[in-house]
Formats: structure tokens, C-alpha cells, sequence
DNA sequence: TGATATATTATTGTTAACAATATTTAACTC
DNA sequence: GAGTTAAATATTGTTAACAATAATATATCA
């Protein structure tokens, strides 16, 4: 994998950038898995890439490393992490304790104007659905779990649940060779605000809780598929 | 307050300390309130202080404004984070849920080697209590919620739970000016671990809640009291 | 004096050159 | 050819000088 494949455009005029910009595209080549998991990121190749300098990069990476994105070695430089199944494992079963207690806050506040925001995110999605476009469905999915959170009004929940969003689709990269389709299920989303409409924590924590599960099921399903490919191979010799 | 009171030593002979060092002793220097929230940082100062070249300075202020025990403003350089009572809240909040979420895993493992170590733990704390040894007997209070984490290995929640303890005495600070007995109360580790080991979540689960309610609440009475303070300073006018 | 503009200083931000380290290549031995 | 050492190269890490910005002090004028 070259690196100068994640800039679209002619590498003959570079774009100068800001720092942030460098750093959502790089994000963005990982997710795409334009730039697969251990790919080395080199610190003047990737300068040159995107018209800055060799400082602003340096700056780039070590914030992607406190995302987990990107793994930091002493003297050997940064490359794209290869996160672990466990790591993938505790990231869910985080995520379900975090969205659970988003869940209970939300639940408790009991706002009807809040419930209205909550429906406005349900019919955006509902309509990309209908419309089967899935390119605008995913990333609207995603933000209903974001925006709970922001309603929720925990700054700190809001932190660390946009944090495992942001690490997630590597863990799955990792594992699966590709993000497949791992959008959420809008009538689950659809049974979550009803429960919470209705002040009933249980059902919607245990309906998050099942579209969690769900989600991580697909992976982990497929994940023990690659395992017994190999257990094949392994035999086979 | 002048910079320079958070070197013990003589000033003179300015000790040279790695990036890992400057970063706990700064730290250690915001935690014991001799850099009061607010405090500006500037890093030819703090360079000499440590004796160390600026671009130390500069790497060690992002990695604690990472952290939140900082703020860095363009331009404006890095003072001392002022977290605000919302934050605590939150910090708090967020806290019960995940110290819940251990709790449970915790349970279901169900795993009477790990119990073992938690005992150890206990023990440990419960010398240090009855010897009266508070400085000694504050941080072990807070390994026991560490060790709990660790334990139930789950990564992820690790890590949150450890965020919130670093950003927590500042917090407690901001608003009461001095990080007052807000060590745990054994007793009710005592009760936490002896509700899992008899593989009750819901028990074991309240008792923490209750636990860490008790600190919040601590705080937030002589919170309430400052507001009083200046509501009669207010009306006195 | 008090307000505003200007110069001075202090502080943060950036960069290009250098140093240190790791990686690759080539040369050599067996 | 496999293995080992040594040179060459590539890459990361550090630094000191410079640039840009903000904060402070001084001067000017009503």
C-alpha cells in the first residue's frame, strides 16, 4: 500500500492544509481502509502528501495515537493499529454500559422537547433508509447514538462514547478485512426512543443493549468463521 | 504564585528529568494545589525549572491538556484547567456507570482466585487505617477502585476510570479550594467486595453508588455552602 | 488625569538544520 | 548460499534560531 493513494487528487499540486484538515483525512484513509492496518506512516512522505510540514504531521500522529488509531514507537516511527478482538470486545461491552447510563439520564429527564429532537433524528434516517441510500444511512445511524448522548448532556459520556465510535470501525477493519455493513437497525433506534418516550428505562436500555449485542454479534460471527478457515489450513498440511 | 515554588529542591541546580518525570511532577504540583486552577504555565519557566529544553515543556502541556488538567488556548499558551461544577457532576456521574459496568463483569466472572487478590487489597487499606496512616491510607483507597478495574479486564473501562480519577482532585479543588478527606470509607469496600463475592451485582452495585454518592455529596454540600456564602455577600450589599 | 495610539518586551509558534537511531544494502567469511 | 559484519541510507528525534502574536510599557493628546 503506498501512502500518496490517500490523496485524491493530482500529488503534483499539493494542497496546503491545516492541521485538523491532515488529520481528518488521514482518520478518514484509515477507516476506508485505504491505508490498512500496521501500513507504516511515514513522517515526510505524508508531509509532502498534503503540501505541510514534517512538524504538522508529527503533531497529527501523535493525536491519532491517543485515539488508538495509530500505534507510536520509540525511534521506529507510527503506523495504522492493529487493534486486538479483545480490544474490540471491551470496546462493545464499554459502549453498552456507557449508552445504558445515557439511556437512564435521558430517561429520567423526562423532556418532551428532548423527545421531539429524538423523533426529528428517527425520520432523517427512516427517510435515507426508504430512499435506500445507504452511503447517507450509516453516518446517520451513527449520530443517533451520538446525538443521545448529546442530549443527554454528560460531557464526559458524550467524550468517551464518541471515542469508541471513532475506534470501532478499525476493530472491525482489524478482523473482517472490511467495515461491511454494520449500520444500525432503524426500528431498533425507533423502539429505543419509544421506550424512553414512555419513561420505561428497562426496555430501552435492554433494546440497546440487544442492538449492541447485534451489531457485535455480526463481527464476532464472522471473526470465528476466519478462525476455523484457518484452523483448516492448519490441518490441512 | 510563582512557578518556580514547584521545584522542591534548590532552583539552583536545575535536575535534569526525562518527559515522563516533568509530567508527574507537574501534575503531582496541580493535584497538591501549588499550581491553583487558573495558573498560567509558560514554558521557558517551567523549561528552566526542570531543566529541560522547551520543547519538553511543549509536548508535556498538550499530554496534560489531553488529560483535561489543562487548558491550551492558541496563542495564549497553557494554564492550570478550572473544571467547572458540571464537569464534576458529570465526572461523577459517568464514574457510577462505570464502576457498575466492573462490578458486573466482575460477578459474572465469578472467579474465587480474583477474589483472593481483592481481599489483599482490603487488608492492605485496613492497616493503614488502623495505624492512622492517612497519606499513606488516601492512595490505597483509590488503588482499590483502580484494582477493581483491572481485574475485571476489560481495557476500555480501564482506562475511562482512570481519566476520571486524574481529572477528579481537580475538580474537588476548583470548588473547595483544598482536596479535603475525600478518601473512601473502607467499610463499605469491605461491603462491595463481600456483595460480589456472594455473586449479588445489585447489591454490590448500589453499595458503590451509595459510596461514590457519599463523596459527591460531600463535595457538593460545601459547594452549597460557598453559594450561600456569597448569596448573604450578595444581599448584605 | 484618562483615553488612545505606538513602541517595547515577553511569549508562543514554526522551521530548517543537525543529531541519533533504525533499516537497508553491500561486502566478506565460511 | 547462509550467516555476519560494516558501510550507506532512510527515518525519527532534538534543537536553536527565527517569525508571529500577545501583553506590557511608554508616549501623545484632549
Amino acid at each position: 500500500m503506498r501512502i500518496d493513494t490517500i490523496e485524491t487528487r493530482a500529488p503534483t499540486a499539493p494542497v496546503s492544509s491545516t492541521e485538523d484538515d491532515v488529520l481528518r483525512q488521514i482518520e478518514q484513509a484509515v477507516l476506508d481502509h485505504r491505508l490498512p492496518p500496521g501500513t507504516k506512516l511515514k513522517e515526510v512522505q505524508l508531509a509532502e502528501v498534503f503540501g505541510v510540514k514534517r512538524g504538522t504531521i508529527r503533531k497529527v500522529l501523535t493525536r491519532l495515537a491517543n485515539s488508538r488509531l495509530v500505534v507510536q514507537l520509540p525511534n521506529r516511527g507510527a503506523s495504522v493499529a492493529s487493534p486486538s478482538v479483545e480490544e474490540g470486545r471491551d470496546l462493545f461491552a464499554a459502549r453498552r454500559a456507557i449508552e445504558s447510563a445515557i439511556i437512564e439520564i435521558l430517561v429520567r429527564r423526562n423532556d418532551p422537547a428532548l423527545m421531539g429532537q429524538l423523533r426529528t433524528l428517527l425520520e432523517n434516517e427512516q427517510k435515507a433508509y426508504q430512499l435506500g441510500d445507504h452511503k447517507l444511512a450509516l453516518p446517520l445511524s451513527v449520530d443517533f447514538h451520538r446525538q443521545l448522548a448529546k442530549l443527554a448532556g454528560n460531557s464526559v459520556l458524550e467524550e468517551f462514547l464518541n471515542d469508541i465510535i471513532r475506534r470501532t470501525p478499525l476493530v472491525i477493519l482489524s478482523h473482517l478485512g472490511s467495515d461491511s455493513e454494520n449500520a444500525c437497525r432503524n426500528h431498533e433506534h425507533e423502539g429505543i426512543v419509544d421506550a424512553i418516550a414512555a419513561g420505561d428505562f428497562n426496555k430501552a436500555s435492554l433494546i440497546m443493549n440487544e442492538h449492541l449485542l447485534h451489531i457485535e454479534n455480526q463481527i464476532s460471527d464472522k471473526t470465528e468463521e476466519h478462525q476455523s478457515d484457518l484452523a483448516a489450513l492448519l490441518l490441512s498440511n
